[in-house]
DNA sequence: AAAAGCCCCTGGATGC
DNA sequence: TGCATCCAGGGGCTTT
């Protein structure tokens, strides 16, 4: 579910919230991806000092280490003191002095991961190969053109491995592919610099304005204040296979790359 | 080094 | 109604 616009939407919905708070307990459920790293038990006591972004993870700040949280395919938080009773998909929970964090993840492709600081071997593993922030200043388009040479796969896929730019998923790729006018199927390496040029500006404005509009909520994504996205309503191709384009009328085309789907208009997306 | 495939797991939609 | 199959916002790991 979650790509950059929805995990930072779900940042925003709880960072305020939980600065400052004091865990009480922490319950871990059924297991996620990977184990915690230490005992949970030992979480109890710590302050929460703030929520910060990287790619797709969430870093929870603490007094003493950090949290790095994955929200994986299906994976949701919610934050609040008065939260319904536990789920079967419950499978982590912080109760602190502000509410309750608690992540919801029935595919449990999702993690939470106690790291002592974002120098320790785990948190590299994790974090180290993460490209260049999209909505930053590190996102300039020589250093986007120069990941994109030395990558003969399709644009694509080069984009959803997140090594060149992170945080952009199955549809923010298409819809990204859409606006720039590049067929998905592209060798990345084949990208003038004008071409790339304008892909680094598709893939701002897309994730911008997903952010703006809370995401996308295809089944079941909502923020950690319960609240939808609606960035779904704008897709200009995913999810439309079939269906005319936006833009010229042309059906929209469906394939598979590296067991996924990609949307695009054979039309204005000719090369 | 880079690319391609394979998994992890559950639930909903579709087809017979 | 029941059961099989396919598909889903990700990404680390293994094999070519």
């Amino acid at each position: 579910m979650p790509e950059l616009p929805e995990v930072e939407v779900t940042r925003l919905s709880f960072a305020d919230r939980i600065a400052g708070a004091r865990i009480s307990s922490a319950v871990l459920g059924k297991a996620l991806r990977w184990p915690l790293g230490l005992p949970v038990q030992q979480l109890s006591g710590r302050t929460v000092r703030g929520v910060r972004r990287r790619g797709k993870y969430l870093l929870l700040d603490l007094d003493e280490g950090l949290l790095l949280l994955h929200l994986g395919m299906s994976g949701s938080l919610s934050f609040g003191r008065q939260l319904p009773p536990r789920g079967v998909h419950d499978h982590f929970e912080l109760v602190t002095t502000h509410g309750t964090l608690r992540l919801h993840d029935p595919r449990r492709f999702g993690a939470v991961v106690f790291v002592p600081d974002e120098a320790s071997s785990q948190a590299r593993k994790l974090l180290g190969r993460l490209g260049m922030e999209p909505l930053s200043d590190d996102f300039d388009v020589a250093a986007f053109h120069a990941g994109l040479k030395a990558r003969r796969a399709a644009i694509k896929q080069v984009l959803l491995a997140g090594d060149v730019v992170v945080g952009v998923g199955n549809i923010y790729a298409s819809e990204a592919l859409f606006l720039a006018g590049i067929r998905p199927t592209l060798s990345a390496a084949r990208l003038s610099r004008p071409r790339a040029a304008k892909l680094h500006a598709a893939i701002r404005d897309v994730l911008a304005r997903a952010v703006e509009k809370g995401g996308s909520t295809l089944r079941d994504f909502s923020n950690a204040q319960g609240e939808n996205g609606y960035f779904q309503l704008d897709a200009m191709v995913y999810g439309r296979e079939g269906q005319p384009c936006r833009v010229c009328g042309t059906p929209i085309k469906a394939i598979r790359q590296g067991q996924r789907s990609t949307f695009y208009c054979p039309a204005c997306q000719k090369n």
